[in-house]
DNA sequence: GAGGGCCAGGTA
DNA sequence: ACCTGGCCCTCG
C-alpha cells in the first residue's frame, strides 16, 4: 500500500503535478492496453526473493517494455533493476500491481533461452537467478548500444569440404560427428584430443559443421592465449565476422559491443572465457569446452558454477551438440560417459601413438638415487642427457611445478621450515635474497628462528633457479622462462631451454623437441582430491606442445613410475585414468559419484542453516572439515547425498538460506554445491 | 535487505 | 499511555 508520505511525493499516486526545475509534468498512468502486466526478474539476490514479481506496464511504455529487455522498477520501495521476463495479460497477485518506473533499454538482452538457463543453472547450485544472471550478462553500455549495428564483414563460408574435415579422420567417430552436426543433429561427445597443436582447428571444424546446419556455436576455453589460438583458427575456418571472442581483457565498452552483436543475431558463434558459456547465441547448435579439467573453468563468484556443468545444462535444453574435451580427462567427463550422457570421441591406440611423444620416466632411475651431485641438481641424468639430445633439433621444454627461486625452504642444520607470523611458508625469492612470507610477502630475515643457522636447505626448487642451473649445464644455449606475469605466447624453433610453470607453457613454432616434467612428487603430493588428476593434466597439456614420436619427440617425467597417473602419461591413455578416479571417487562417496556441499561460515551460522534446512533423506554431514581458511572461527561442513538427491539438496540448502535471510540471521555463510577444491 | 506490524514486557 | 526489543512477514 501507498503511505501518505509516498502519496505527497506525487508520482505514487498519479497525481498532476509541476517537478521542480522543470521537471516534466507526468499524467496518472494507465496500463497498457494489450498485456498490462510485465514479469520481473528484479535484480535481487536475496534467496527469499528469488522469483519474480508482477508490474503493471504503463502505455507509455507498452512499446518499449519487450519480453528480455532491462527496467527498473520501485521494489520494497525502492528503485531497482530488473529484467522484462514476459508480459502477460493477467497477474496471479492478489495485491494491488505498482507500475514499470522505467525501461532501461528496449534491447532484448535476456533470451528466454538464456532465462531458462540461468534459473536452471540456479537451481543446480542452491543459487539465485539474479547472481546468475549477473555473471551471463555484462553490464550495458548505453554509448555501445546506441550505435547502428556492425555490418557482417565478409560472405559466410561453406560448409568444409570433407578434405577439409580430415583432421577428424584421425578419430574413430571423428568424421560421423561432425557429419551430424552438419546435418542438424546433435550428438554430444567427450572428447580425447590428440596431443598436438590441431586442437583449435578441430573445435573449429566442428563449430563450422554446426554452422552448415545454420546453427550457431558456444566455444568455452580456460584463459586468453588459448582463446587467441581459437580465434585466429575460427577467422580461418569460418571466415570473417561470423564470430567474436568474449574476454575479460576487452574492456566494458567492447565486451558490450560484442555481446550485443551476439545477442542482436548478428554472430553466429561465441568463443570465450566461462562466462561466455550464458552468451545469447541464437539457435545453438554446438557447446564446446576444451580443456575441461582446468581449475579457471570454475566460476569464483556465487553460485560458483562450473563452465562444464553450465554447458551441459545448456546442450540439454537447448538441444544443441557437445564437445568436451582435452588432452586429459577428468572423473567428472568420465561420469557423463558412464551415465550415457554423451559418447568418447577417441583415436585408435594406433594413432594415438603415433602423435604423442615417446614417454620417460626418471623417476626410479638408479642413477639419480646413487648420484647424490646429480639429486642435489635435481635433474636426473636421462633427462640431461634427452635435453642434450633434442637441443640439436628444437626447443625443449622445462616444466617446473612452482614459480619463483626456492618455493619452499628448511633450515640446512635443524631443518626447521621456517613460517611468518601469518602462519604463510617462508620462500626464497633469489639467491642473495632473504627470506619472504609466501602468503603476506614479509621480510623474514635469512637466520633460523629455531637455531640461529643462516644455511639453507632447497625444498620446493622454483623456475627461476631452475633457468639458472641449466644455464649453467647448457653454456652457449639461450634459457627462456615463462609463468607468473611474465607469460610467453611462443617460442621459435630455434634451439633453446624454456622453463615454464604449468599452463604457462609457450607453444613452439614446429614443436619442441622435448620435454622434461620435474619435480612430479611436488604435484603428485598436494593433499587434494584431485592432484593426480590435475598432475596428469598439467604433463600431458606440455607433453601435447612436443612433437610427435614419429618425428622423434621425447618427454621425460621425473615421478614415480609405480603411481597410476605416471602410467597413464607414458601410455597416453588419460580414458582408463579417468575411469579409475571415477571408480576411486564412488568408492569413497566423493564427487562427482556423490554431491556434495560445503558450507563455509562459523559455527553458529553452519548450525543454524542446518537447522533451517529439510535435508534430503540420505544426506550425511560432514565435519567440521579443514577448509584453508585463514579465520579460525571460519569452518566448513559437508553435506553429501547420492546424485540422486543433488537437486533436492541444493533445493533444501537455498530454502533453508531463504529462511535464515527472511528471519535476518546474522552471519556470513557460503554455500557451494560441487566446490572444486574439496579436502 | 529494509520496513512494518504485532506482541510481550518494561517504564512513567 | 507509551517505549523497546524480538519475531515474523512482505516486498508485485
Amino acid at each position: 500500500m501507498v503511505s501518505g508520505e509516498q502519496q505527497a511525493d506525487g508520482a505514487a499516486a498519479g497525481q498532476v503535478r509541476a517537478g521542480r526545475k522543470g521537471r516534466s509534468v507526468r499524467a496518472p498512468r494507465q496500463p497498457a492496453a494489450s498485456l498490462p502486466v510485465a514479469r520481473v526478474a528484479v535484480e535481487i539476490s536475496l534467496p527469499n526473493l528469488d522469483r519474480p514479481f508482477d508490474y503493471l506496464v504503463p502505455d507509455t511504455l507498452a512499446e518499449a517494455a519487450v519480453p528480455g529487455c532491462r527496467v527498473r522498477v520501485r521494489f520494497a520501495g525502492r528503485l531497482t533493476g530488473g529484467y522484462l521476463l514476459e508480459r502477460a495479460a493477467a497477474s496471479e497477485h492478489e495485491g494491488k500491481l505498482g507500475y514499470l518506473e522505467r525501461v532501461v533499454s528496449p534491447e532484448p538482452v535476456l533470451t528466454p533461452e538464456i532465462a531458462g538457463l540461468a534459473r536452471a543453472v540456479a537451481d543446480r547450485y542452491g543459487g539465485t537467478l539474479a547472481d546468475v544472471l549477473r555473471l551471463a550478462i555484462p553490464p550495458r553500455h548505453a554509448a555501445v548500444e546506441s550505435r547502428p549495428a556492425q555490418a557482417v564483414q565478409g560472405p559466410a563460408r561453406e560448409a568444409p569440404a570433407a578434405e577439409a574435415a580430415q583432421p577428424w579422420d584421425r578419430y574413430e567417430a571423428g568424421l560421423l560427428f561432425l557429419r551430424a552436426l552438419a546435418d542438424g543433429r546433435s550428438p554430444r561427445a567427450v572428447w580425447s584430443a590428440l596431443p598436438g597443436p590441431g586442437w583449435p582447428d578441430e573445435i573449429a571444424l566442428a563449430v563450422a559443421a554446426a554452422a552448415a546446419s545454420g546453427r550457431g556455436a558456444v566455444i568455452v576455453v580456460p584463459d586468453a592465449r588459448d582463446l587467441e589460438r581459437l580465434d585466429a583458427a575460427l577467422a580461418e575456418r569460418l571466415g570473417a565476422g561470423r564470430h567474436v571472442v568474449l574476454s575479460a581483457g576487452l574492456g566494458p565498452a567492447e565486451r558490450y559491443r560484442r555481446w550485443l552483436s551476439v545477442a542482436r543475431g548478428e554472430v553466429p558463434v561465441v568463443a570465450g572465457t566461462r562466462s561466455a558459456a550464458f552468451a545469447p547465441v541464437a539457435d545453438l547448435g554446438l557447446v564446446v569446452l576444451w580443456d575441461e579439467g582446468d581449475d579457471l573453468h570454475a566460476e569464483p563468484r556465487a553460485p560458483y558454477p562450473h563452465a562444464r556443468e553450465v554447458l551441459a545444462i545448456r546442450a540439454h535444453r537447448s538441444r544443441a551438440g557437445a564437445l568436451i574435451g582435452g588432452f586429459a580427462r577428468t572423473a567428472e567427463a568420465a561420469l557423463l560417459l558412464s551415465g550415457r550422457w554423451a559418447r568418447p570421441l577417441a583415436a585408435s591406440r594406433a594413432v594415438v601413438r603415433a602423435a604423442a611423444p615417446n614417454v620417460l620416466h626418471a623417476g626410479d632411475d638408479p642413477e639419480l638415487a646413487r648420484d647424490e651431485a646429480a639429486r642435489s641438481a635435481r635433474l636426473p641424468s636421462l633427462a640431461l642427457r634427452t635435453a642434450r639430445d633434442a637441443l640439436a633439433t628444437g626447443p625443449v621444454l622445462v616444466q617446473v611445478p612452482r614459480q619463483g627461486y626456492l618455493a619452499a625452504v628448511a633450515c640446512e642444520r635443524c631443518r626447521t621450515q621456517p613460517r611468518c607470523h601469518c602462519g604463510g611458508p617462508a620462500e626464497l625469492p633469489g639467491p642473495a635474497a632473504a627470506l619472504r612470507c609466501g602468503w603476506c610477502g614479509a621480510d623474514l630475515g635469512r637466520r633460523c628462528a629455531t637455531c640461529g643457522h643462516d644455511g639453507l636447505r632447497a625444498l620446493i626448487t622454483g623456475a627461476s633457479r631452475t633457468a639458472e642451473e641449466l644455464t649453467r649445464a647448457f653454456p652457449g644455449v639461450p634459457v627462456l622462462t615463462s609463468g607468473g606475469t611474465d607469460v610467453l605466447g611462443h617460442v621459435a624453433a630455434e634451439p633453446a631451454m624454456v622453463v615454464a610453470t604449468p599452463g604457462a607453457e609457450p607453444v613452439a613454432a614446429a614443436g619442441y623437441s622435448a620435454a622434461v616434467l620435474l619435480d612430479g612428487w611436488a604435484l603428485l603430493g598436494r593433499a587434494t582430491l584431485r592432484a593426480a588428476e590435475e598432475a596428469l593434466r598439467r604433463w600431458m597439456n606440455a607433453a601435447a606442445l612436443v612433437r610427435s614420436s614419429a618425428a622423434g619427440g621425447t618427454v621425460v617425467v621425473v615421478a614415480d613410475r609405480g603411481l597410476p597417473a605416471v602410467q597413464a602419461l607414458l601410455r597416453w591413455d588419460p580414458a582408463t585414468f579417468a575411469d579409475r578416479e571415477l571408480a576411486a571417487r564412488a568408492e569413497l562417496r566423493f564427487p562427482p559419484a556423490a554431491r556434495m556441499a560445503a558450507l563455509t561460515g562459523t559455527e553458529d551460522t553452519i548450525r543454524a542453516l542446518l537447522e533451517s534446512s529439510t535435508l534430503p533423506r540420505d544426506a550425511e554431514v560432514l565435519g567440521p572439515v579443514p577448509g584453508g581458511e585463514q579465520d579460525p572461527e571460519v569452518i566448513r561442513y559437508l553435506v553429501r547425498v547420492p546424485r540422486s538427491e543433488g537437486a533436492d539438496l541444493a533445493a533444501a540448502l537455498h530454502a533453508g538460506q531463504a529462511a535464515r535471510t527472511a528471519r535476518k540471521e546474522a552471519g556470513q555463510l557460503r554455500v557451494q554445491l560441487d566446490p572444486g577444491a574439496l579436502v
